[in-house]
DNA sequence: TATTGTTATACTCTATAACTATA
DNA sequence: TATAGTTATAGAGTATAACAATA
């Protein structure tokens, strides 16, 4: 596809209007969108600090903070590794299951909402051009 | 349009996706996401401090430091306005504009190659939809 | 009095480097 | 020695509140 250069600005300014409603319902539940996406990430996994840092791709010492942030929130545990000694695996607490259930299913509305003027009859030409723009998933 | 989650998901990567090119080719120029922002707003306008905070939708007292270290960098000026000697106009210097010229040139490059493995004849519904979503310009 | 912009202060987010404990 | 994680420190980015200069 060749694309003009109105196309382009279109495509930044959806970029930021997708990312504009992750912050307002993360800000609705005083969540920072850093906050936000280390909660997205721990809904089916409960990482090692490392692992994490590598999924949030930010040093450990960012993530570590970031965790302790969280945690004195209590929306994450910090739990001792049995194996090795020296790690932890950091959890949703049940607050922070709740909170971010919550914010998913929000998110997910107001994105809904977002789609739900397009055509149907363009929606599949749409759905393809995402596939085809972010590659094999 | 009927939005299933997988496409909602594929919409959040998309967003940051746009949202990376933008960070990975701003960091190049060791310019942050803020400061590029800023620097686009101001490549065809020379605000006043209040109307620059509208524009980015911060407080006058984040843009005032924004433009601080912008202006530390040579990247823009404070020009005093002889109507309201309260009130200054922020404009970009000769090197922010190049900079910033740079930096859009490079950023379009990116956005159309990523575009480019759409397939022509989906070009035009997704453009559509693209109008669609973000409303009347 | 109201408005424009800056400053003081505080918190989040991030990184680098130094450190502790364990392997 | 090497690795997992934390802490110390520093800087950008943001906001609120108090301030100065001008209207």
């Amino acid at each position: 596809m060749v694309a003009g250069a109105s196309l382009l600005d279109q495509l930044a300014d959806l970029s930021r209007h997708v990312q504009a409603v992750h912050e307002r319902r993360a800000g609705e539940e005083h969540v920072s969108p850093s906050l936000a996406r280390l909660l997205g990430l721990l809904c089916d996994r409960s990482p090692t600090m490392n692992e994490l840092a590598a999924l949030l791709d930010l040093d450990k010492s960012s993530t570590s903070g970031l965790v302790d942030r969280a945690q004195r929130r209590g929306l994450v545990r910090r739990v001792p590794s049995q194996l090795d000694r020296r790690s932890v695996r950091v959890r949703l607490t049940p607050d922070g299951s709740d909170l971010t259930a919550r914010l998913a299913a929000r998110i997910a509305a107001d994105l809904e909402a977002m789609l739900e003027p397009v055509p149907e009859e363009d929606g599949a030409a749409f759905a393809r051009s995402l596939s085809v723009i972010l590659g094999p998933r």
